[in-house]
DNA sequence: ATAATAACCTGAGGGC
DNA sequence: TGCCCTCAGGTTATTA
């Protein structure tokens, strides 16, 4: 599951794919993910992609006829295959388009969603309150330190939040908040107007960075062209609990913030 | 209104 | 080998 980089990679390698191409049909094994998937999604034929645009998490899939909306929750993955592979345990939904290419959904935890509207996607419940996308000019220090002010939560719970800024999830949270020289316990009034700058410039650069480099991969992710993805993005403190801080190398702790595990160094971070 | 907690799922890994 | 526990990239629904 995958945060914003990883989504955006998503779309990126399916997008060379199916942009312009005939959707002939889609074949639902297993409809019971976050919310149904809508019945009206097999009934669809012959139907044209448009274009593969993204919004916060979000997939969009724009087609002359609505538009499919793909979230991929905390395990769901998309992948490229050239011809009628054999489904396997936890693929889900098979996009089959006219020159025989398969877009293929698998969810083992099933918390991902595929919906479908003939409505502007932005508009949609589930997409309407989130906030700023994080690589925007929307999303500036200003714009944060003005969150910041009203709240009593610590500032790694702030930033994950989606109606504040999308697309930032525990990995990057985490890593951002060290590169920031922040306390993910900070309370969020306690910020500064200079903080709020270094973490919106880290979490940018952050993403940046990931989207460059492929993504973050963890053990199931899988690029959309079907390939492991195996770029080792350098994570400074994720995943790093017990080993030494890369700056000062003092050993990074690890708590439960919002239960979500949370890596720290008590040194660097204040 | 805000914030903490539960809930939705499966699978992997560790301890016994 | 198996059972029980904890943890995992997210987000919504419920409770306080």
């Amino acid at each position: 599951m995958p945060e914003l980089p990883e989504v955006e990679i998503t779309r990126l390698g399916i997008q060379a794919h199916i942009e312009g191409q005939i959707l002939e049909k889609i074949v639902i094994r297993e409809s019971r993910l976050r919310w149904p998937v809508p019945s009206t999604l097999k009934k669809l034929k012959n139907i044209t992609i448009l274009k593969v645009s993204r919004r916060a998490k979000y997939i969009f899939i724009i087609t002359n006829q609505g538009t499919i909306i793909i979230h991929l929750g905390m395990s769901g993955r998309l992948s490229i295959l050239k011809s009628n592979v054999p489904s396997k345990k936890h693929d889900h939904i098979d996009f089959i388009f006219k020159n025989k290419t398969v877009i293929r959904y698998t969810d083992p935890r099933r918390f991902g969603a595929v919906l479908w509207t003939t409505e502007n996607p932005e508009q949609h419940p589930l997409l309407a309150k989130l906030g700023p996308e994080p690589l925007s000019k929307k999303f500036t220090a200003k714009y944060l330190y003005q969150k910041t002010q009203k709240k009593l939560i610590m500032i790694k719970q702030l930033i994950m939040n989606q109606e504040i800024v999308v697309g930032i999830g525990n990995i990057y949270a985490n890593e951002a908040l060290f590169t920031a020289r922040l306390s993910p316990t900070r309370k969020c009034n306690s910020l500064t107007e200079v903080e709020c700058e270094r973490l919106v410039d880290e979490l940018q650069s952050v993403l940046k960075k990931a989207i460059q480099q492929g993504g973050t991969t963890l053990r199931d992710f899988l690029t959309p062209e079907g390939k492991l993805g195996y770029f080792v993005q350098q994570l400074l403190v994720y995943g790093r609990e017990g080993e030494d801080c890369v700056q000062c190398k003092n050993i990074l702790i690890s708590q439960r913030i919002n239960q979500r595990s949370t890596v720290y160094c008590k040194t660097c971070q204040n």
